[in-house]
DNA sequence: AATTATTGTATGTTAGACTAACTATCTACA
DNA sequence: TGTAGATAGTTAGTCTAACATACAATAATT
């Protein structure tokens, strides 16, 4: 009394009397929500003892590389909108990770810099970005990343 | 004393004369996220009057594609846990577009199909989809669509 | 028959994205 | 020069989504 089993590779395309746009599978947006997924999940499989998320990493490592840094620059640099960046900023602040501080130059700014314990923090997330582009990149060769590197930056410019 | 003015639209490729941004940017993931983000920027505008994120669409188009589904079903194919899934098809179910029914061939599943007005939606929705993955693609060859699609599939399976 | 797995549900937490309103500061130009 | 408008940061509130946990009902396995 075995049944088919239902095998689901989602993958599969769908027969059916087909219409209009085509196939779900064909639509590129589908296609890099899934991968952004995938990544995302691995990621914060990968991140589990940093309690990092991507976006957090992302911001110690360009606080880190550009100092004194204002939070617009930030924003700007990871397209995000000021609230979003100020949120990610007070979790990062609340952690100890980076402080705020004054601008000499426009008093409507303020600067951002990396504490040691974010330095720290940064450098053991480096480690952790190295497994997990490897996971990632293990499925490319060389050139194939290079190639699918310079397409992403085609859409986010 | 005009300076260069400094325009800065989000999906605009940013100049500014500095530094670039490290080795950040040779690291995939970061990609991928900014890819998406923009992506999903550029879907929520387009869908701005449907009132319908990229993962409402989805799950319209696959209920669509696959009548009687349940929620697991659905779940798979989107990488998607239960809850997270049920959170969807409730909102989905409260605006009319779906509706659940019971499945006679396992009692603790349910159906998923669409309404008339689900259909309706997702029509409307997929000529919304042609613009914006027509907004994608413009980026790339016929050929290099298609790559991205095949690399992008290796890292979601 | 008893145990285990699956499915849907409910609840609560968190991150992140966005809007709108507000203050302080800076810039541009009439 | 004075002022109107732009920019930077903040706060508050809303929304989507992901995840964890717990529970009840049903199926599958042993």
């Amino acid at each position: 009394m075995t049944r088919p089993k239902e095998i689901l590779v989602p993958t599969t395309p769908h027969v059916e009397g087909d219409e209009d746009i085509g196939e779900i599978n064909n639509i590129v947006g589908f296609h890099i929500r899934l991968a952004h997924g995938a990544t995302y999940r691995h990621f914060t499989e990968t991140f589990s003892d940093l309690e990092l998320t991507q976006k957090q990493v992302s911001v110690l490592w360009l606080v880190d590389d550009h100092p004194d840094i204002a939070q617009t620059g930030l924003a700007k640099r990871m397209r995000m909108d000021r609230a979003t960046t100020m949120a990610i900023i007070n979790r990062l602040q609340k952690r100890g990770f980076l402080v705020r501080g004054k601008s000499k130059t426009d008093g409507r700014k303020q600067t951002l810099n990396l504490t040691d314990e974010g330095r720290q923090a940064l450098a053991s997330a480096k480690v952790a970005i190295q497994e997990h582009e490897k996971w990632l990149q293990s499925r490319f060769k060389k050139k194939e990343v290079e190639m699918l590197i310079e397409m992403l930056s085609r859409i986010h410019e």
